[in-house]
DNA sequence: ATGCCTTTGTGAACGCGTGCACAAAGATGG
DNA sequence: CCATCTTTGTGCACGCGTTCACAAAGGCAT
């Protein structure tokens, strides 16, 4: 059975670092900005603070791509923007299909951040019949039999998945043999896919459980465990520890 | 300008990597299907292929929240379920506002990953006059006046953003005066916010710059192994890739 | 009880990412 | 042309995260 094989382990791309290239996106964006109120250049300091990051971070960054940088000046922003989207290929146009038309689907249609970032939606895609034919966000909504030729007719290589999560790895599954190397999952789903193929995933609820890790902790500090809290399962070795199925309180699953 | 400070240095909570804690809901979730599937047990190595992660990783992952499981045989699924339920807070109810009521909010109030992990909307919060008292996924959206007096009756304490961009800082201020101390941030702007206060942000547009940049990585290594299907024409063969003011097109400013 | 087999828990090594601190590079003014 | 000042680019050290590999621990059959 095809594990999913996701992880990339050494993507170190070309000598540009993983982490480099997730925070490439952001100072685009900060030095749109800065192009848009006609700003000519920017220091590595300011611009940091734009975006978020450590200005020494933001040099070693952009130390990957080349020595863009006047010393004494800083960076020319119309300049810095081209060579970002090069490097990020943006200057060429993606077709994307997005799969699976509910709320998110929708949401995603309408986003205005494609379009002005070289993506181009090419089709809105909906295993529901009823779907079929239906304008959201300017486009008509196309049926699941359709997918294999939206593909290769528009030479897709980039789908998002904004399905339920049972119908997601089916769904991957087709895009893949349809020739989508790149894929950005919304389903709660772990997707296997075939060696080549990259997968991002975004999950709402996870995000959502991390910040409750924290806050937990934060009001933990506060008043020092509240609740009846069954301090943990002291580790005596041998003696009769955990009822595995004893003392289990009642957990709501899913 | 007061520099948003969102990075946590070393927050390295009780001992609990942050790297571990933001894999704990992916282990949740792969248990939580286990167990619905009754499943008493389970090893290792069959929860990691589930969750998409190493084994070794998983099990030092575990190794943080306690020794949990059971030599020889394995983990107890509901017993784990329960532990990591209770280690990221989700054994008590989470109160959260969604602001912004577009298609993105829209989509988040229908999302059901919520409701299952022990969040709870207690409102919807929009700016637009003519959305207040329409119903959106079964609640009625309330005006953004309302804000502050929602905050403090419901003791909300996770917000999530879904504000054209401009908005963003402004309600995220609102918020977090209010008592706020968690925001999840989908508007694609850098928030500042004080000390003590948790941002994360999900960001669609990046997540599909990322993608095109090993998309077009990976075809430009198509493009010079087999010069037979070019799929998408890299910009520049062979890959050269840092020429400072060679081929320069016309976005060339200075 | 004893030995074998399975699986956990973890010590240790390694690699990546981050931040400091400074020398080199260029602009600017006299 | 020289001095000074600003800002980049980067060598270096440190810490976190990942992975390997194995001893310890428990179950199970005999």
């Amino acid at each position: 059975m095809a594990t999913g094989r996701t992880h990339r382990p050494a993507t170190r791309s070309r000598g540009i670092p993983e982490a480099t290239v997730a925070r490439l996106p952001l100072y685009l964006r900060a030095l749109t900005a800065l192009s848009e109120r006609s700003v000519p250049t920017v220091s590595s300091e300011e611009l940091a603070t734009a975006a978020g990051v450590n200005s020494a971070k933001l040099r070693k960054d952009f130390s990957y791509l080349g020595s863009y940088g006047t010393r004494g000046v800083g960076y020319d922003v119309e300049y810095l923007v081209y060579q970002i989207s090069r490097e990020l290929g943006l200057t060429q146009d993606w077709p994307v299909v997005i799969v699976g038309i509910g709320n998110l689907g929708a949401a995603l249609a309408n986003y205005g951040g494609f379009a002005s970032r070289g993506f181009r939606v090419a089709a809105l895609i909906d295993a529901d019949p009823a779907m079929a034919g239906k304008p959201v966000a300017g486009l008509p909504v196309r049926h699941t039999d359709e997918l294999e030729a939206i593909i290769t007719d528009n030479g897709v290589s980039i789908g998002v998945i904004a399905t339920p999560a049972g119908a997601a790895q089916q769904v991957c599954d087709r895009l893949v043999e349809a020739g989508v190397t790149s894929i950005l999952n919304f389903a709660p789903t772990v997707l296997s896919v075939p060696e080549g193929v990259d997968v991002r995933k975004v999950d709402l609820s996870i995000e959502l459980q991390i910040l409750a890790f924290h806050e937990q902790r934060k009001a933990g500090e506060d008043a020092a465990q509240t609740a009846a809290t069954p301090p943990r399962v002291p580790r005596t070795t041998g003696g009769g520890r955990k009822g595995p199925d004893g003392d289990v309180p009642a957990v709501m699953p899913a």
